[in-house]
DNA sequence: AGAATTTGACCGGC
DNA sequence: GCCGGTCAAATTCT
């Protein structure tokens, strides 16, 4: 596959971007009096982590070829090149028929902090629908661990789903868990519902809320900036090699900078790694910026991987969440062939 | 009343 | 047998 090069690099490219990012970010923290100890470690850790799932990437090249191979039916998947718990070859037989089973879709992994700025928190909120349908008390884990589902599951056979668990260490941080990608129609994306983040905060955290009913537009940038900061963090390695993590450095910016930083980010081809997404903040959410994955295969489309974990962030742009499967391997290429402003795109 | 959530039971993988 | 994930009936919410 010649566009899951393409995707490899700017995926990489993407990680040593984070990695500048958030060393930026650190030394601005270094060089401020009221940043704690802790926010200088956590900043070092992602840093790292930037580095080190770069280079889990550049050595992984071959074996996601395999792994491609390994999946033909996988039509330019968007999974992640590294693939992770069990060997790239190690799929098992995946059965489609609404058994127990657990599904083999690909998954990835956000983390997404919370925070309080002037009293407004933000929340998570990923432009989807999610009806929760489970929650399970995690060995070793301090908080319960929520089930969600895409609300259109029946209606759409949409199979997504994602899990939520608030981080033991960081009470603020929420890791959700993505699984399948979106192949419903959530066309009212102006008006998201409840999110499933935002009941967990409503129930274990009673933080406020702020609610924007915004289009996934420019503006979103704008509130981004203004009412939330959104982090994702990267995982361990095996889960996130591919994690595209919205620069942390971000919000230390001044605006312009911001919006220049982040607009490069855009530029650079990171766009593509963008799910459609977005916030939605309708709901009882407030506003925040999910990294959302998405633009996986269909689960009922092909056979997929278990264990193709994919970070991305998303902008949102499209009313469509489907925009394309291909939507993440061939994202450098969508940038110089699809302008987002093409007719009838949105 | 219908939709969403809760929660104990069930199932499959390890 | 344990654990994580899902189901589905009961309950709560809108």
């Amino acid at each position: 596959m010649g566009s899951a090069c393409n995707w490899e690099k700017s995926t990489i490219a993407n990680e040593l971007i984070q990695g500048m990012e958030v060393a930026r970010q650190l030394k601005f923290h270094l060089s401020s009096s009221t940043s704690s100890p802790d926010t200088h470690q956590r900043l070092l850790q992602r840093i790292l982590s930037s580095y080190d799932n770069a280079l889990l990437l550049l050595n992984w090249s071959e074996s996601s070829a395999v792994q491609a191979q390994a999946v033909p039916a996988m039509v330019s998947l968007p999974q992640s090149p590294i693939s992770t718990e069990g060997s790239p070859g190690e799929f098992k037989d995946h059965h489609q028929d609404v058994s127990k089973k657990r599904k083999a879709l690909p998954t990835w992994k956000d983390h997404v902090r919370i925070y309080f700025e002037n009293g407004v928190e933000s929340s998570a909120e990923d432009g989807y629908s999610w009806r929760k349908y489970g929650q399970k008390d995690i060995l070793g884990a301090t908080h319960p661990r929520s089930y969600y589902r895409c609300t259109y599951r029946n209606t759409q056979m949409c199979y997504a789903t994602k899990q939520v668990q608030r981080s033991d260490n960081d009470p603020t941080i929420f890791e959700i868990t993505y699984k399948g990608k979106h192949t419903c129609l959530q066309a009212n994306n102006s008006v998201p519902p409840a999110t499933p983040e935002n009941q967990e905060l409503k129930h274990e955290s009673h933080y406020h809320y702020h609610h924007h009913n915004q289009e996934p537009t420019n503006d979103v940038l704008i509130n981004f900036r203004e009412n939330l900061r959104v982090e994702t963090e990267d995982l361990h390695k095996k889960e996130a090699s591919d994690s595209f993590s919205f620069p942390q450095g971000i919000e230390n910016l001044t605006g312009e900078a911001q919006l220049s930083s982040f607009s490069q980010l855009v530029n650079e081809n990171v766009m593509g790694n963008f799910s459609p997404s977005f916030i939605s903040p309708a709901t009882s959410g407030s506003s925040y910026f999910s990294v959302s994955p998405y633009q996986m295969n269909s689960f009922g489309q092909f056979p997929e991987s278990d264990h193709n974990e994919i970070i991305s962030a998303n902008t949102s742009t499209s009313n469509s969440p489907i925009l394309d499967l291909d939507f993440q391997i061939d994202h450098a290429d969508l940038d110089l062939k699809f302008p987002f402003d093409t007719p009838g795109f949105f």
